[in-house]
DNA sequence: TTACTTACTTATAATCATTATAAAATAAAA
DNA sequence: TTTTATTTTATAATGATTATAAGTAAGTAA
């Protein structure tokens, strides 16, 4: 995700309003390295903003992954995941427990074309499918 | 997604059954190189059974993510698109209409390791997101 | 400052994709 | 066959996300 700033003479580029609404929300996700959900960021947040509301929240994310800004990871939990965190990284995804973690041990290997198949490029993303420490000794019929 | 005869052995491994709406559901996505919705399955295999319910699709579908033989896809449009085709490949994902496509460039990261921060990794996959062909002159003041 | 315009936020209700339930059906083993 | 555990089905419930419409405030220009 690009700095308050940047974001800023986005909106206002655009015709928006800087509302202390995104200010608080984009400071909530900006450095984030976890993976929250709405429902997640909403708690942290309504002790700040009490009167904040799910449906801002909720308009704010979906516009900030509309410009490449966060991307939203499905892991199958039942909620949607968003993740601030744009550049190249691996992630893992635990088929069983549905955690997404960021991995420690591998850098991502790929750089992005500015453009590919005719779709102009804003990131990409490595995932890894498969059983964490905590469930393979679960799923070892699986683990053929 | 590996051959009806394989998960059929699976199944049977697990001591589960294979009943005439697995087998069903099973060829459905075998060899499906589109990224059908649940709602889009079920519409299709109910002309061939109608009583097929929507709780055994999803049942089925759940059971063979969980095994990583299929991959969940959000792609941000409200509902979730499943992917039989687990082989790595490279996706192109619109971040405005949400469409997603199957490049024809070949993945950078052609086999997954066996194993990564403790994970044991079943399948991988190659995202890039960025603004189709349909939408980019939509959103030239994105384009920046 | 002031008023003005328009985008944004809020509370509320609605939607709709997915999951839970419990009775009936059936695959597979005995 | 008979038995039994698994699965399926119809139905209802859940819960994440979105639509609505009235009120609020950011930005702009006197
Ligand atoms: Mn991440
Ligand atoms: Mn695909
Ligand atoms: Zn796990
Ligand atoms: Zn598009």
């Amino acid at each position: 995700m690009r700095t308050i700033e940047e974001l800023t003479a986005q909106v206002r580029s655009n015709g928006g309003k800087v509302t202390a609404q995104r200010l608080l929300i984009w400071q909530a996700l900006y450095n984030n390295r976890t993976h929250p959900t709405a429902e997640e960021l909403y708690q942290k947040l309504k002790q700040v903003s009490p009167t904040l509301s799910l449906t801002t929240l909720y308009n704010t994310l979906n516009e900030l992954a509309s410009w490449g800004e966060i991307r939203r990871i499905d892991n199958g939990d039942g909620s949607i995941h968003y993740d601030p965190f744009v550049e190249p990284h691996v992630e893992l995804v635990c088929l069983a427990c549905h955690k997404v973690v960021d991995s420690q041990s591998k850098p991502a290997l790929l750089s992005a074309p500015e453009e590919m198949d005719g779709f102009k490029i804003i990131s990409h993303s490595e995932q890894y499918y498969g059983y964490c420490p905590v469930c393979r000794s679960a799923f070892n019929q699986v683990n053929k």
